[in-house]
DNA sequence: GCTTTGATGCACT
DNA sequence: GTGCATCAAAGCG
């Protein structure tokens, strides 16, 4: 198991978020493992009016300004958390993440359908929001360090190839749709034997 | 204080 | 594909 390091997030916020792609975000909660291969992103820089940092530092925003390699987790539409990696390189931009947007399931599958509510795989982590509620992360986890190992963290998986990587606009925004800057996997690799 | 609106999910067509 | 519930943060006064 490679847990990314700093030095992973410290590149541009686009190359961070296409080199998430297949990389296994793992959650450890009560002593179980929930988790899985990254499967949907999207880019988020501050020089473009989607971005939360856009308009400035702010209190909920903070953390996107903070140091890279950490979690920015906000709730929203009174109902969500969202949960992205602040990534982006220091010379470029001030502030930046990658909205982790989905999971294809492999860790803890039974924990995160009991917590979900649901019965079928395809619903389990279909979203932003599901993601959250099936790892279990809200507000406490905005801010913390995603290189440590302990309650949340990123490490290497699967290749995906740029074959099987399909570039789109973001969703949901009403600012800078037009930008392709969602990163989506088309079609799931095997997984290797090591997991 | 008060208003607007949103990096969504779900039910429904 | 469309409509809408729901509330925290931000911006304004």
């Amino acid at each position: 198991m490679k847990i990314f390091s700093y030095s992973f997030y410290a590149r541009h916020t686009t190359i961070v978020a296409r080199e998430l792609l297949g990389a296994l975000l793992i959650r450890s909660h009560n002593g179980v493992l929930h988790g899985g291969i990254i499967t949907e992103t999207e880019a988020y820089t501050n020089d473009e009016p989607a971005c939360h940092a856009f308009k400035g530092q702010t209190e909920r925003n903070g953390a996107l300004f903070g140091a890279v390699g950490h979690a920015y987790v906000y709730f929203i539409y009174g109902k969500h958390f969202c949960l992205n990696a602040v990534a982006h390189d220091k010379a470029q931009h001030a502030a930046g993440g990658v909205l982790i947007r989905a999971l294809h399931p492999v860790i803890g599958i039974e924990h995160m359908l009991q917590k979900r509510g649901v019965k079928g795989l395809k619903k389990l982590i279909s979203g932003p929001g599901t993601l959250a509620q099936a790892l279990s992360i809200d507000r406490s986890h905005n801010g913390i360090d995603l290189t440590t190992g302990q309650e949340l963290y990123i490490a290497q998986g699967v290749t995906v190839p740029d074959a099987d990587v399909k570039i789109t606009p973001r969703i949901g925004l009403s600012q800078a749709k037009d930008l392709l800057r969602r990163y989506v996997v088309a079609k799931i690799p095997d997984l290797p034997e090591s997991l």
